[in-house]
RNA sequence: GUGGAUGUAGUUCAAUGGUAGAGCGCCAGAUUGUGGUUCUGGUUGUUGCGGGUUCAAGUCCCGUCAUCCACCCCA
């Protein structure tokens, strides 16, 4: 006999049991429903591109986390490790065949070659939502509200959005004369929540002397209201309607649907992808911050100007679907489950096998998902694998009862039965076990 | 990519360098048409993988793979 291969998976990646699966098959569809609820359109793309168009002009720190090889013809190709850049693309590709604004929605699995943690994977499924065309509060602000109202439909509750502008912190570093370092100090900053105020003071010193530092911090530790960490940042940085004005919208329209309860103004927000240009997100949950971010995003209104001399300004936000579901789990928070069927036919005689498929398909033209037990074991055995399957229901019909004309059915949450119904009496009792 | 910790049965965990064990689970029977109790019997291991040191390695050393933690970055 030959060796044996091992079976196994490679670092960061994973297989899914279908209890896993079937959580974030159902995840999905919830998030489905509340995107197309707000008018947003599902699209596709593919998993490869050229090299080039991801990497874009700036390439950088995404350089090293790229899956890039060379396929058969010789083509320079890379893995996506995000939805957003490929997207940029699309809109650049097929700018003609759409209209604007356009609101696309997008789930689907992307690639990275970083080092794995807890929540963090070298495949892994984001589901985004983008507005392009506009850059108008009305679109950042349509993308916080759809941030929250996912988060709920999927039944979160403690969760807090926190959100920022980089216009306003880039114009502040230009009033300091300090904008060159940005890309440094946004870096520096990020770490706040990490590794606390006072290391980060410090290193904001090494970076700009002792009196920038000092007013660096004291912008992004505003703390209090929404109003008063505005008040705050006007009074540091100078109101302007691009930055300040915009954000001021935003939360106006964000306290008239009542979110704010999930919304914080929160300056220390950055976000480490450089094509952000505007307003920014993070969200944590309350119970859980250290798993970072679940859901993040911003506007970015250069992106597509890599590929098309069109102007496509955008924002959009992203939810890390194997990260959300990875602390729902730990949280013990999931109201999220996986569905299995209703009911299952139990099978007594393999003669019975051809009746037990038609009654197995009157009940399923009844509205109800059946599968069939497809052996004559003990009634034990049988129970014992729907119970493990997670199904509610069975359906007893043996020599006896179909001599007689009538079913037999088990409640298996509470193990009682129901005996001696006819077809219709036992569609009804399903439905009223299954509370329908 | 760098640094650190961990890796033993399906699972949770034991085992001063000296014969690999226990609980839970699982299978069979008591119980040939009804599984949550009880009893009886049984089951599973190339100790992640590959080398090395040793009379002898789960244990010590090296490499490798995977997981976790930190840096970095991010979902």
């Amino acid at each position: 006999m030959a060796d044996r291969i091992e079976p196994r998976v490679l670092k960061g990646f994973r297989d899914f049991l279908p209890e896993q699966e079937g959580r974030r098959k159902a995840v999905q569809t919830i998030l489905e429903q509340e995107f197309r609820r707000h008018g947003f359109l599902p699209i596709d793309t593919p998993v490869l591109e050229y090299t080039d168009v991801l990497l874009g002009k700036g390439g950088g720190e995404t350089d090293k986390q790229i899956y890039r090889f060379e396929d058969n013809g010789g083509r320079d190709v890379s893995m996506r490790f995000d939805l957003t850049v490929p997207f940029a693309r699309y809109m650049a590709l097929h700018r003609n065949e759409l209209y604007l604004p356009f609101k696309r929605y997008h789930i689907a699995k992307v690639f990275r070659g970083e080092n794995t943690q807890r929540g963090r994977y070298r495949e892994f499924t984001q589901c985004d939502f983008d507005i392009v065309g506009v850059d108008a509060a009305s679109a950042d602000f349509e993308i916080l509200l759809l941030m929250v109202r996912s988060l709920q439909a999927l039944g979160v509750r403690e969760f807090q959005v926190h959100l920022s502008h980089r216009g306003i912190f880039n114009r502040f570093l230009s009033s300091l004369g300090i904008a060159g370092q940005s890309v440094e100090l946004l870096r520096t900053v990020d770490k706040i929540k990490k590794i606390g105020d006072e290391a980060v003071r410090a290193e904001l010193a090494s970076l700009v002397g002792a009196d920038a530092a000092e007013k660096v911090m004291a912008f992004v530790t505003a703390s209090g209201s929404a109003e008063e960490v505005l008040h705050a940042l006007i009074g540091l940085a100078g109101n302007e309607p691009a930055d300040t004005g915009r954000l001021a919208a935003v939360l106006d329209a964000a306290g008239a649907v009542g979110i704010m309860d999930h919304v914080r103004l929160d300056p220390s927000i950055t976000r480490g992808l450089d094509y952000y240009t505007g307003i920014v997100f993070e969200t944590f949950l309350t119970r859980l911050p250290e798993i970072g971010s679940v859901c993040s995003g911003g506007r970015y209104n250069d992106l597509a100007s890599l590929y098309t001399k069109e102007h496509l300004p955008g924002v959009g936000s992203s939810i890390g679907l194997d990260r959300l579901l990875a602390a729902l789990e730990e949280l013990d928070d999931t109201a999220v489950v996986a569905q299995s069927v209703d009911v299952l036919v139990v099978s007594f005689t393999d003669e019975d096998m051809g009746a037990n498929h038609a009654l197995a398909e009157v009940l399923r033209a009844r509205g109800l998902a059946v599968e069939v037990y497809p052996e004559a074991k003990k009634l034990g055995v049988q129970f014992a694998f729907a119970e493990k399957k997670g199904i509610p229901v069975a359906v007893i019909c043996g020599p006896e009862e179909r001599a007689a004309g009538t079913v037999n059915v088990k409640d298996l949450t509470n193990r009682t039965n129901h005996d001696g119904l006819s077809v219709d009496g036992a569609a009804e009792t399903i439905a009223s076990i299954l509370g329908r």
